[in-house]
DNA sequence: GAATATATGGACCACCGATCCGGATAGTCA
DNA sequence: TGACTATCCGGATCGGTGGTCCATATATTC
């Protein structure tokens, strides 16, 4: 890649960022294009497509909680483990308003530039579920699809202006029905 | 109100019936007004919003489930009569795709032309909860916006094509949860 | 310094919801 | 019946969206 071109794309990501922060995943390409101070075109060459941008955006993030999930594999209690790193996801979504619908469609979309890490965070997720299952202290009939799309769900509702206040607290409703055994 | 507008706008709503349970609510309001052979100035003339042709479209199925609740209050015990309610609410969603956030939306903003039918369907909602909860067979730490917002978010699983197939399975998970007492 | 490969962004396109306004028409009254 | 008026209609237009094309500018190589 030429050097202005890593030049360009690395401040398109850097605006992205913020505007993305302040309006959430669904904020204008032209805007954040016209932010940078480039033509929408030149974003779009870069990440042809809305996810495409967000998986450069994000990825690092999702790189971190499917880390957590590997540190909270071997310590503590599983059903605290789980419950724990459950809080972890949902509260990074609430940074990204909106994600949550470009997650639950990619994670059965190969097509999607967010694909793989949604499946790797769905991996993480399953191992967590496993151990307490195994340890008997959270119920066997679900796997770690249905466990993403609670975690999608209660996302979704902190998305919700007006559920949001709830959100916490329907948290730990669902949580409780996932330790049930 | 005019003969001429009269038939326009019965006609309309036809059609936005057709439209939309193929499409979803955000079907393209031109692509309505240009099915019903009129322009898209007459469709908003009779619906200024979007949300005011839903309102005219969908407000029957909201006084059916009211209604159905009704029935349910005096039959059958209350946890059955509860979940079975619950049960309707998500499934009616499904033949509207996408009318969960605007539902979500409509609950805390008195100028959507949803907010009053949406506020009468928590009122029902909550009126099945309390007699649950009387009866002690319902959790006492959540009230009628809880229940919504978990009809809301049970609802939007369902809309997500990707976790549809586990929308009924989470749909009994989070069930058991409101029944824990 | 010239040649070439690559990156750029303005000018388009089709679509969206929204608004304006001149023309068509239904309902009314003489 | 005929004319008048209040009402309704929809094409044209506006500013916005994501997406594409291509002449121009520029970084890199020789």
């Amino acid at each position: 890649m030429r050097a202005d071109a890593r030049k360009n794309r690395d401040h398109l990501l850097s605006v992205a960022g913020t505007v993305i922060a302040e309006q959430g995943v669904e904020a204008s390409l032209r805007d954040i294009a016209r932010k940078a101070g480039v033509g929408l075109a030149t974003l779009l060459r870069h990440f042809p497509t809305r996810e495409a941008l967000l998986e450069a955006l994000l990825h690092t993030s999702f790189d971190e909680l499917t880390a957590r999930a590997g540190e909270l594999e071997t310590s503590g209690s599983p059903e605290d483990a789980l419950v724990s790193w459950l809080r972890d996801c949902v509260a990074w979504t609430t940074e990204y308003r909106g994600v949550t619908v470009l997650m639950a469609a990619a994670i059965e979309d190969t097509e999607s530039a967010l694909h793989a890490s949604c499946v790797t965070l769905r991996a993480a997720g399953t191992r967590l579920l496993t151990r307490a299952q195994d340890a008997g202290t959270a119920r066997t009939d679900i796997d770690g699809t249905d466990l993403f799309a609670l975690i999608a769900a209660l996302a979704w509702l902190g998305d919700q202006p007006a559920l949001a206040p709830r959100a916490d607290h329907l948290f730990d409703v669902v949580a409780s029905a996932i330790l049930a055994k």
